[in-house]
DNA sequence: CGCATATATTCGGTTAAGCGTATATTGACC
DNA sequence: GGTCAATATACGCTTAACCGAATATATGCG
């Protein structure tokens, strides 16, 4: 857990994640406006570590919070929108603003 | 901050020191039985961090938690005690048990 | 000043994390 | 099966964190 929380790139992503309820990789990519092979391999990280959890849909991967995660766990994600992480509110304009965003067909 | 949580030594310290309130070299050295030199080096990681604020009082170097952090690290600080650390009860152990335990001249 | 205790720092070596680039997989569609 | 889009993985490299062991600093005391 701590581990996932060590390195920017996953708090950002993580950030998201705790606002947004779920993202695919390509939103992900857009909102953190960095190359795709660094957030598959970060949400790798992610997934391993059973912070995240994936589901396909067509070729997409998203990707949410896993639940019943411990409560000190939870604790600690939710700080992360609250100021932890400096680059939410940039990520969360170009993740709007970004262009051919999929549909999702379940929520 | 979070690169201060990172470590699983620094957390163990961070968890005694939010449980304890204000701890020593020696006191710490003795709850989590490592040894000095990694002790002072991860307090010195945690001082420049600012996460950590030191207090001389004779030979002995007090160590405890900065006051006016960022809500959010105050917050994850919080989580350390409950469950994140799990070596914390076996911590608490060694230090009530330890031999030879500074008195405080200042609270 | 000399010694003892508590703490800090230096040194060298090892390990692991993160990255960019390139390539492989997977699923949808014709 | 061929192709395209989305995602995942492999490779080589660089950098930085952590450690143990040894040594240095600092304080108190006689």
């Amino acid at each position: 857990m701590f581990d996932a929380v060590a390195d920017a790139t996953r708090r950002r992503i993580l950030a998201l994640l705790v606002s947004q309820g779920e993202l695919c990789v390509c939103e992900l990519t857009a909102a953190l406006d960095d190359s795709q092979p660094k957030i598959s391999r970060h949400l790798c990280v992610l997934k391993d570590a059973g912070v995240v959890v994936p589901r396909r849909e067509g070729t997409w991967m998203f990707y949410r919070l896993a639940a019943s995660l411990p409560a000190w766990a939870e604790a600690l994600l939710e700080t992360l929108p609250t100021g932890a992480v400096p680059e939410l509110k940039a990520d969360l304009k170009r993740l709007k603003t970004m262009a051919g965003r999929p549909e999702r067909c379940v929520a």
